[in-house]
Order: structure tokens, then sequence, then C-alpha cells
DNA sequence: TGTACATCAGTGAACGCGCGTTCACTGATGTAC
DNA sequence: TGTACATCAGTGAACGCGCGTTCACTGATGTAC
């Protein structure tokens, strides 16, 4: 039964896929080992021929999804922003994707610090030492697209709106009125993106 | 052993006290009931002569919580905002009593919208209906405080007000760095009373 | 007001179940000669 | 290059444990006469 090393790598990246979407989706206290690895599809006993136990696969599927997001809201700035430089072209649209009703349906391909915030908050030192840098990252675009300012006035404005994407994005999940959630979308990414 | 009605009434108090507590504290999936029941003082079983499941409990613990904030905001903001009416002071003294450090520390006895969020965004119809109205009921509190704008302004800037203090707390409490959680927690703070 | 009885708050054992983790086993892969 | 053997990825049963929920029981409270 022995798989080779190519073979193992690949069932390892399946797994820590499968629990950064199912952790987003469902929650990590709430998600089971062995629901997650027949999503990977696999058999719950060769978890730990992988990992040393279910939080240092938290750890490892906070980074893969943060990375993820990232590299999404990059692109959204990248793609938008080059065409007017000077403009705020480009916070838009890093701004729109973030704040999208898409990414807030979607919450097993979207931001972990919004799918799964309060969780992060008591998970390990590792966990949230990974999630610190991704969050620093996330600043670092949105204050690269914060044109016009001064880097440190920029720096302070990009750090408030990484608050202000969380929180909305997290309150238009739990928010029951369909109106008001998508109010509270569009009025943030208003406020970011104005003056 | 029967208990008096009044007694039984206190019983109950203390149990949906104990529940808002240990869930904002530990997460509501990974607070048992008998861990919660004994922190209330009581044994496990008597659990269900108050209450048909966790997930209702979970909804009035999610309301007292929210009662509770909605109540501690609202006097920062009432007794600052009293001595200079057409200024800001009030706005300033509830985001400064949300975004401090205290608060920040003490999630059992702060938001749930940030303790646990993410929990909440796939918790019952019931528990995100009365987050949803407590929601609300923090929106207009943080609207009253903006003055000097028309009614509808001071809404819109209300909303994503609130929408940046989850997300800043949440988030502070996520970073390792205590300098940048101090940081995040500052320059909203700073950012929603500006201009 | 006093008595008889029904109610029910709280206890503690038990229910079935799924959790994270461990382990003996399998057989294909990788390695040493 | 071919053979013998060690390695180890993945399986499936089992570990002890705590989960949410149910239930028989207790005895004080509340109610009806």
């Amino acid at each position: 039964m022995r798989k080779s090393k190519e073979e193992a790598e690949n069932t390892r990246r399946r797994i820590v896929s499968a629990a950064a979407a199912e952790f987003r989706e469902r929650g990590i206290v709430a998600t089971g080992l062995n629901d997650l690895m027949l999503a990977a599809g696999l058999t719950h006993g060769g978890f730990y021929r992988h990992f040393d136990s279910k939080e240092q696969l938290v750890a490892e599927a906070t980074d893969k999804a943060l990375a993820e997001l990232i590299k999404r809201i990059a692109e959204a700035a990248g793609s938008a922003g080059r065409t007017r430089s000077r403009a705020r072209g480009g916070l838009a649209a890093a701004v729109g994707e973030y704040l999208s009703l898409q990414h807030r349906d979607a919450p097993r391909d979207g931001c972990p610090l919004a799918a799964m915030g309060s969780e992060l908050a008591r998970a390990s030192a590792k966990t949230r030492e990974t999630a610190t840098v991704g969050f620093q990252k996330l600043v670092e675009i949105l204050a690269s697209e914060f044109r016009g300012i001064k880097p440190d006035r920029a720096k302070k404005r990009a750090l408030v709106a990484a608050a202000t994407l969380v929180g909305a994005l997290t309150i238009s999940r739990i928010v029951v009125d369909p109106i008001l959630s998508k109010a509270i979308l569009h009025d943030a990414a208003d406020s970011i993106t104005s003056d």
C-alpha cells in the first residue's frame, strides 16, 4: 500500500486544501478529522503520517487560506490598478473583490480572518503567528494602493481598511436581513475608497 | 429537591450568564453543557428543565451579551456626550470604550460579535436574528453620536464604524505582536472619530 | 388555617455517538548490494 | 541490471473521553379542599 513520495506529497496537499475549505465553512472546532479525511478521499487512520496533530493542520490550513486570499486581492488590485496608476482604481478593485456578494456567500474559498476570526483568536501561537504575517501582507497590499498620501498615513489607512473589511464581511454573514447585509458591504467599500 | 419559582428563575439567569461568559471566552462549539452547568453551580442533568436545547441557550446568551454591550457603549457615549453636545465627545468615548485594551483582554464580558463572530455566522436563524437586532441598536447609538451631518449620512458612517469596531477588536485578539495589536485598536479609533 | 396531594427543580446514571489519537497490518516503493 | 529487504503511505479497528440529550428518582414547593 505504500505510495510514492510524489503521491504522498500530493495527498498531504489535498488534506491541507480540504481542511482550509472545511474549517472556513464549518468552523475549526466543529470540523472532525474523520470528515476531513473523507473529504480528501482518504480514511482517517492515515492522518498522522502527515501531521503531528489537528492543531498543526489548523496552522497550515490557515496559512494556505491566507496565501490564496492575498493572491486574489493582489491580483484584483493589480489588474485594475495598472491602467490608471495615480488614481485609486487598484484599491477599489481590491475592496470590491473582498466585499463582494460572491465572497460573502462562499466562505470556503474566502478570507480565513472573516470565516474563522473568533476561533483564530483562541488558536495556537503558531497559527496566530501565521495569521499575523498574513494580515500584515494584506495591509501592505492595501497600503500600496493608497496613492498620493505619505507612506505612514497610507499604512494607517490600510490597517483600518483591513479591519473594516474583516468586520464588514463577518457581520454581513451574521445578519439575517439581506438588504442590511448588502448595505454593510456596500457602505464599507464606499467608506474605504472615498476621499 | 424542588426549588421555589423565584429560585428557579434565578438559576435560569445564572445559566444564561455563565453561558454568555463561557461562549465568548472559549467559543460556542468548544463549550460543553457539563462545564457550563458546573460554572453555574449546578449539575448537567437539570439543564433541560430550563432550555429545549443548547442552541436555545446560545440564542439567549447572545441576546444577553449584546444587551450588556449596548448598555455599556450607550453609557460611555452618554456620560461623555452630554457635556459638549455639539461636538463628538460621545462618539470618542463610545469608540474608546469598545477599542480599549481592557475590552480586548476580557472577551468574556465583551462584545459577542467580536468574541464569537465567525461562529454566529453559522448559528441558528433565531440566534442570528437576535444578533441582527443587537447590531442595529449598536449602529443607532453610534449614528446618534455623529453630530452635524445629515441623518442618513450619519447612519452610513455608523454602519461602517460598527464593522470597523468588530473587525479591529477581532484582529487585535488574533495578532501575536502586541505593538501591532495596540496599533490596530488605536488607528481604528482614530479613523472613526476624526473628521 | 391545616392537610393531602400534585408539581417540578435539580441530581446523577445512562444513552448513542463522534471526537482526536494510536496501533497492527498491508503491500507497493525505495534502497543497498 | 537484478535481487533482497527495509521503509512507510494508507487502512480499519480500537483507545479513552466528552459530547448533547434522556430518564428515574428525590423531596421541597405550590395548590386544592
